[in-house]
DNA sequence: GTCTATAGATTGATAGAC
DNA sequence: GTCTATCAATCTATAGAC
């Protein structure tokens, strides 16, 4: 582990093992044995393993979450002023983009996006909520920019495509280059730019399906 | 729990338990009481708690992948006696459909729907293996005769697209009509009939997108 | 803030009577 | 096949010395 403060070194161990091994599948030991931290201090510094979670959540999503939406603005605002409708396409990248990039950032944040990739489909409903709850603000931007782009698509389509987004999202948040086959006759090349781009053109074309 | 032998019940239980909880957060002592069974009796039957999460997996899958070949054969039949390339959109219906249908049948059918779609994200090896292992050969069936309806799309896109369908399904199998969204302003009616029809034409056009 | 020691509960698994 | 009783390990959390 880095050399860095007790906390910190908390935090980093916490994303690697909750991503890795899940949540209920972390004991403190283990996680404060990684960390080089003592058992006693995951208590003493975030008061419980939950909000430990918690805090290894906010601490990357809250800033990625920002950058989402200034960029899901700006499109906005560009449209606005050239009084045209914002392209559905600017507004995915603007969502899609940053969590791509930052996912490879450094081992740390893929960890990370591999953990909240999962915990939207997570069972326990703590869990799950204490992701929702910072989820929820950008998606209902997103939505809403979405249908400005998409006027004629009815809401209720495009809240289910924008759900099939999340999932497909999800899954390459998880999984990233590594292939759910156990297929050795066709390997996944794959680097970043080809999968960000096989992406947008994949959910692009979903969203703006005949109805 | 309804009247039957020990080790239906148990199976029963367990997949609501694995489903709804997680593997890991499931005890035996709680899976017991639910089955009306005793503690003892996992190990008597099944061996070990993870042998459980096999049998589980296999009472249902083995069938619905059986189905699922049955009818994706039929489409490459019917094909080749017209002598015509098999259609996409029949394919994917093969696939899909007898796989959201089946999660209609019934309140167990639901869970286990739902415990597999989060499989292929399990963070626990030994537990996504367990469900890969079994799903492995239908995507692989499905990747062939894909292949040959769409054969101007390069393999490695086309498993690229393939990934993100299972991802999309993955979430719908998960969530259901469940909504990711907080969002107490856009409640989501979508029956079955609409959601399978949704997600048809939102793969579809996805795995048809422009190269 | 960091440590040791440990409480107090829960876990998966098993032994052995019936 | 089903039961009780229990083992040995593990868990989160806390108390209290330093």
């Amino acid at each position: 582990m880095a050399q860095c403060d007790t906390k910190t070194r908390i935090l980093d161990g916490a994303e690697q093992l909750f991503a890795r091994e899940g949540f209920h599948n972390t004991s403190l030991r283990v996680l404060t044995n990684l960390a080089e931290a003592n058992l006693a201090s995951v208590n003493y510094h975030f008061g419980s393993k939950e909000s430990l979670l918690q805090a290894v959540i906010e601490r990357r999503l809250l800033p990625l979450n920002k950058i989402r939406e200034e960029k899901i603005r700006k499109v906005l605002a560009l449209a606005e002023k050239n009084s045209i409708l914002p392209g559905a396409e600017d507004l995915l990248r603007a969502f899609i983009e940053p969590t791509l990039e930052f996912r490879n950032s450094s081992p740390g944040a893929r960890d990370f996006i591999s953990l909240i990739g999962r915990s939207l489909s997570e069972p326990d409903e703590t869990v799950r909520n204490c992701f929702l709850d910072l989820a929820s603000p950008i998606l209902q931007v997103l939505f809403k920019a979405l249908h400005q782009a998409l006027p004629q698509l009815p809401p209720e389509i495009l809240i289910t495509r924008l759900q099939f987004i999340m999932g497909t999202m999800s899954h390459v948040m998880c999984m990233g280059n590594h292939s759910a086959f156990n297929n050795p006759e066709l390997p996944l090349p794959l680097d970043h730019n080809t999968l960000v781009d096989q992406l947008m053109k994949f959910v692009l074309a979903g969203l703006e399906a005949p109805k």
